[in-house]
DNA sequence: GCAATAGTGTCTTTAAGACATTATGTA
DNA sequence: TACATAATGTCTTAAAGACACTATTGC
């Protein structure tokens, strides 16, 4: 009987055939008070000047695990390190790619605009879309006009329970920065008392001591303390 | 300039390095009172004679999607098919496979032991383990305990807010089964007028007509209809 | 009738919705 | 002072928790 060194003395995953890997990232702001997604016009081959999601494959000299590659992929592409990355999904088919059977783990990112403005700006082939002309883009590579649905309905889902929309937010912000963020996200306002009773609630946030001037009564300027995550509530919001 | 016809035709992906991808499943029942996973006890290297979670590489001329793998896997180590097949998360690393960079999609799945029982006893190599004794499990291979633990918490926290746990039982069922299965699900008691609720709030349940004699007062028997799906409730139960 | 399990009634509790009210800044 | 936006107070509502009570069966 073989041992299991010998057994991976010879094994060559390359001799294998192997699906078509790659990684991308559906990264969110809010731009002129619109939901956006970064999208990338495709430099190479296949479908060359279409719309894609930042991504890639994996480097496994470099990356140590895909949430890694997602990561690596948007400061390649932007510039910039998002606030908060979580994995979405995996999607999977012969179809979603003419290169063949093709599988990609999809992440999904939150950033502040302030906090990437310029350096996107920079970026010519880079460009925030508004989520609500997405479907009438054409010309979107492969099947991210589905990830990207799934997507917003992940973040739509995730605002509705917990306080995640804080990281499309800069460090700090007032409750009402607060509050148009997750009406935007949702398409529809909330009460802002229920929102209080949650920011109060969670015991994440802190009063900065500082205000900001909006023309007239002045705001509590907040912000998330360090090093602590996001919980959930155990109801939604608005329903 | 080439054209994408011209670059797919001399496309190979195979010379590019890829890492080892897999589809595994964490395959949940109720037996003996106690919520179990299918471990089947690995034939091949690497890891020979641990237990692992069924599943195995894509076969690309067989396999639609990565849902139709985590599926056929299933069925061809057990025999049987799941009545609830929903994908988890995707893991990944250097290190969780010694034969290299690897990347495995996880599945969550649901099924009635009733609905699998002889055939299940019949695979020698299979067996049911409560999620109890998992952790005392010293040969379990690669990363899956640690993508058990991920399938729990994920069948926990769909309890709270959904009828899901029904998969888990036969076609008919009396409410007091169901009320069983979620307390230990959750492991802790359930109020039974919250389940009356949400069971008649839901609207998928239909009586049967029929009534299960239990030694004491019938029970009715009732079934989930027909192509309907399992919605969200918008608070969790028990907290 | 008694024990056991099925099923209902109803009061309490929790957290959100609605919206009026007060507070504080600028013009 | 008027106005705008920030922040709070408080009543209502929705759905879960607690638990008592009734119903039906087998013995």
């Amino acid at each position: 009987m073989q041992s299991e060194q010998e057994f991976l003395r010879h094994y060559d995953s390359s001799q294998f055939p192997s699906p078509i890997v790659t990684v991308d990232s559906v990264l969110f702001t809010l731009k002129d008070g619109a939901l956006c997604v970064l999208l990338v016009k495709r430099a190479n081959h296949p479908q060359q000047g279409y719309w894609g999601l930042p991504g890639g494959f994996i480097d496994m000299l470099r990356d140590d695990t895909i949430y890694q590659t997602a990561m690596r992929k948007i400061v390649e592409k932007t510039g910039v390190t998002p606030a908060y990355l979580e994995q979405l999904e995996t999607f999977s088919g012969t179809e979603r790619d003419p290169r063949g059977w093709s599988l990609t783990t999809a992440y999904f990112a939150l950033i502040a605009y302030q906090n990437c403005q310029t350096q996107i700006d920079d970026v010519l082939d880079a460009k925030w879309w508004s989520v609500k002309q997405i479907p009438s883009i054409k010309e979107i590579a492969f099947d991210h006009q589905h990830i990207i649905e799934k997507a917003i309905h992940r973040l739509e889902q995730k605002t509705l329970y917990s306080m995640l929309p804080v990281y499309c937010l800069p460090d700090e912000f007032t409750l009402s920065e607060l509050q148009t963020v997750i009406e935007t996200i949702l398409d529809k306002p909330i009460q802002r008392k229920s929102l209080v009773r949650r920011f109060d609630a969670s015991g994440i946030f802190e009063e900065t001591g500082k205000f900001a001037a909006t023309g007239s009564r002045q705001a509590k300027i907040y912000r998330k303390m360090d090093n602590v995550d996001i919980q959930n509530f155990s109801r939604n919001l608005g329903e």
